[in-house]
RNA sequence: GCGGAUGUGGUGGAAUGGCAGACACGCUGGUCUUAGAAACCAGUGCGCAAGCUUGCAGGUUCAAGUCCUGUCAUCCGCACCA
């Protein structure tokens, strides 16, 4: 036949409509299987080439599960809250919701021109109050739990639109728009207590398969680190407590650095003789942008306190102390006791102040650098640690400190608290409500959704605060506990919040007693496969995790892990080998691929690409090639013989093998380049018969599912050729009686013999001997040893 | 600086420690065409050759793209995490 692929690809995802093929069946008697995408969010260019290519490849892997007698969850929704679209929306004077609509029905076009085999039935969109309400719901939960408290916290403040800007709104310090300078404001904000979680966000990722570079990005990401916090008494009175890693070089810490946020600033202010310049040195900190902050990381900074000293509580020195933004408040303590000797920040900040620098470990050279290595060396200016080595030291410390009650044993983690409010208005509002008497109120659970209200501008305001806040009637409520008067909080959630849970929503999506039955959780999580990208590792990921864990101790979810298994894909580039963008000119747009090539060739070459883990240059002549592969697989209809050809048929059964396995390890490249060596050997052979086509067109059906159909159709198949079983291959039937091996002298190859498969060292070593190339390498040598890998290698040594 | 990854023909990329370059693109020649395109067939790592080839330098091994040590380059993420 003709590859027309305009008609069929039209034609088959009608039939597949029409007759609901790839909709989830809600039998809990058969068995499942729950493949999932990260639905996308729906922006206003349309889809990228490089969307479809985590698609497909799941989609491939759900048709191959349905083939296998699955039933199969394969959804797909739209994470559609976010900047963007509230920007478009401001620009435009639209409502958000027109805009995301209008998005979604263009993704959503997009998506099933692609003949991905989602289930529509169960198409979801984080903007839907019917959504929402859950999301609020969960998130109430939450606050009843005390897993939600608010906090100031800094936000970044374009000072000329005077408006919060999200991270990403900030470019190299300034301003996305106007390029105005973006400065630190606190705000006080809703957080989320994800820390209370670290442990087993981090210990669980061992009862998981996740791709090694996924669980090392979340690993240190969580950053667990064990040490002690140990209490200096200081001349003002107070102890000040820091965090350390190293309690065994304490005897080494000859002075204190404080964040120039540090509480202790304000509350020594009577003490401080130079508190001015501490001031001072706090605000130029505060000023400084992030951009300007990690610029200048390379010179050390700082001021000492005038006024107040520490005392090292284990050998009584008195010790300066400094305010120094190399000392995060957010970390620890947001306080360091300084070992210069052994860290080479203190190291470097010692010897620009000229402080003293005390050995306590002995093994390197602290005239030169700081000697940081704790694997060797011991204790020595150590007092009762001398001789000890590291580990010991620091277990013997910190016994001591407890004993003597100026310290403990201590595990701290770089994950923060979630901030979890956004100073905007497309995102889920927040279901609390502020009231003078009773505080902050969770709404009663009858009044979820608590829906957006209609808003004359989206525009934030210039005081920082969300538009919502400009909405008296909707602000101004009463309180749930008391009845008197109360205001709504008008910040909003996070993109994040709606795709912390989304999976479980699929599961049960029209449900409006319940995010899902426990039924229907029960039976579809957790999550058999989940494919997303890379980037998502560290937030997406922990954030979803840490949400399954809170319903699963709320006893609402069954698994304490959501995924079993976690794979990410690479990029797709340019042509240019460059990222992808408007400004570098260098953009595909899939609508025009499937239009002059058709999807099932942009499928097959977007998994025909490369490695599927590696980004990879989009080649449009590369994509011919894929075109060219499946015009030739068309016209096999016409060349049907009436008999079975042995070496196909064994060329047939190893390539089923071989596209079964590569499917399982995402090599969908190397099973690709199989189908198409057998194609090529069709072709060399003139033709095929029947059956053995039918096979073939069943196990490159998941890759070309439109001319497949058409072509199962067209031999007579049974039903859909999507729902038609997986074929089997037989072994015996992969295997030839003759294998080619090759022979080397010296680890040196030196030619190639025919052997029969399977044979022993002593017939393959006959055989070669009699090989006249073989010969003459050997004549008149003493074989000192023979080395023989059955079908694969014969090596003698020679002298 | 720290963490992660990647270096293989003209190009994208294949290779459980066992014949490096599968498959595809591109290119060259041929068939068919008035011509071109398409399609099909053949060839195609480098070198006239002996031989040489997986970023570079060592090492282990009968045998290394693959394992070990060092080194260089590129890309991505995080930015002083005590």
């Amino acid at each position: 036949m003709k590859h027309d692929y305009k008609t069929i690809e039209k034609k088959w995802q009608d039939i597949w409509d029409e007759k609901q093929a790839f909709v989830a069946k809600n039998d809990f008697t058969k068995k499942k299987y729950y493949a999932l995408v990260e639905f996308p969010y729906p922006s206003g260019a349309g889809l990228h080439v490089g969307h479809p290519r985590p698609y497909t490849a799941l989609d491939i892997i759900a048709r191959k599960r349905r083939m296998q007698g699955y039933n199969v969850l394969f959804p797909m929704g739209w994470d559609a809250f976010g900047l963007p679209t509230e920007n478009y929306a401001i620009e435009h004077k639209m409502h958000p919701a027109e805009v995301t609509k209008r998005n979604v029905a263009r993704f959503k076009g997009q998506l099933k021109a692609l003949g991905l085999s989602f289930d529509w039935s169960r198409e979801i969109n984080t903007t839907d109050p019917d959504y929402y309400k859950w999301t609020q719901w969960i998130f109430l939960r939450l606050f009843k739990k005390g897993l939600a408290y608010k906090k100031e916290m800094t936000v970044n403040w374009c000072t000329r639109c005077k408006v919060v800007l999200a991270n990403e709104e900030v470019v190299n310090g300034t301003c996305e728009r106007c390029h105005g300078e973006v400065v630190h404001k606190a705000k006080s904000q809703w957080m989320l207590k994800i820390t209370a979680y670290a442990d087993r966000l981090l210990d669980d990722l061992d009862t998981v398969d996740y791709i090694e570079r996924v669980k090392t990005a979340e690993r240190n990401w969580i950053g667990r680190s064990y040490g002690a916090e140990v209490d200096f008494d200081t001349s003002a009175g107070d102890k000040l407590r820091v965090f350390t890693t190293r309690p065994d070089t304490l005897f080494g810490a000859t002075y204190m650095v404080i964040a120039p946020e540090h509480p202790f600033v304000e509350k020594w202010k009577d003490k401080l003789k130079n508190y001015d310049e501490i001031v001072a040195y706090r605000e130029n900190a505060a000023k400084k942008s992030d951009f300007e902050r990690t610029e200048i990381a390379k010179e050390k900074t700082g001021v000492k306190l005038e006024g107040v000293t520490a005392i090292n509580p284990v050998n009584g020195k008195e010790i300066p102390i400094f305010v120094s933004d190399y000392v995060l408040i957010t970390y620890g303590t947001g306080a360091i006791m300084a070992v210069p000797a052994h860290d080479e920040r203190d190291y470097e900040f010692a010897k620009k102040f000229n402080l003293p620098i005390i050995e306590v470990v002995a093994g390197g050279d602290i005239t030169k650098e700081a000697y940081t290595d704790v694997s060797t060396g011991t204790m020595v200016n150590s007092d009762f640690l001398n001789g000890l080595e590291v580990s010991a030291a620091k277990e013997k410390i910190i016994e001591y400190l407890e004993e003597k009650g100026i310290g403990q044993r201590k595990v701290n983690y770089k994950l923060r608290d979630w901030v979890f409010a956004r100073q905007r208005y497309w995102g889920e509002p927040v279901p609390l409500v502020h009231c003078e008497k009773c505080g902050w109120q969770p709404i009663d659970e009858s009044e979820l959704p608590l829906k957006l209200p209609e808003v004359q501008s989206y525009e934030p305001t210039d005081n920082g605060e969300s538009p919502l806040a400009a909405m008296e009637d909707w602000v101004n409520t009463t309180c749930p506990k008391c009845g008197g008067h109360a205001r709504r909080e008008t910040d909003t959630m996070p993109q994040w919040a709606g795709s912390s849970w989304y999976f479980l929503r699929y599961c049960d999506p029209h449900n409006d007693k319940a995010f899902a039955s426990r039924e229907a959780l029960d039976y579809w999580m957790p999550v058999d496969w989940y494919n997303g990208g890379m980037e998502h590792a560290t937030l997406h990921l922990l954030y979803s995790r840490f949400w399954a864990k809170f319903l699963y101790d709320e006893g609402l979810l069954s698994c304490p892990e959501p995924y079993l298994k976690r794979t990410a894909h690479g990029m797709i580039l340019g042509e240019d080998g460059e990222k992808m963008s408007k400004s570098r000119g260098n953009v595909i747009n899939p609508d025009d691929v499937v239009r002059d090539y058709g999807a099932d060739t942009m499928r097959l070459y977007e998994m025909f690409i490369g490695d599927f883990e590696k980004s990879a240059p989009w080649s449009t002549s590369s994509v011919r090639g894929c075109k060219r592969f499946l015009e030739r697989f068309a016209a096999l209809d016409e060349m049907i013989k009436d008999v079975k050809d042995e070496e196909l048929e064994r060329s047939l059964h190893r390539t089923i093998k071989k596209v079964t396995n590569d499917i399982e390890d995402m090599k969908f490249n190397t099973a690709i380049a199989a189908m198409m060596s057998f194609i090529n050997e069709v072709y060399a052979k003139g033709g095929i018969d029947k059956e053995s086509l039918k096979t073939f067109t069943l196990i490159l059906c998941p890759f070309a599912p439109h001319i497949c159909e058409e072509m199962w159709e067209r031999l007579g198949g049974e039903g859909l050729c999507s729902l038609a079983p997986w074929p089997a291959y037989d072994e015996e039937k992969t295997k030839t009686s003759e294998i080619e091996i090759a022979f080397q002298v010296c680890g040196k190859t030196k030619g190639t013999v025919l052997v029969p498969a399977g044979c022993d060292e002593d017939t393959a070593f006959g055989i070669v001997m009699a090989n006249e190339k073989f010969a003459q390498y050997v004549n008149g040598k003493t074989i000192l040893k023979k080395i023989f890998v059955k079908d694969r290698i014969l090596n003698v040594v020679v002298k």
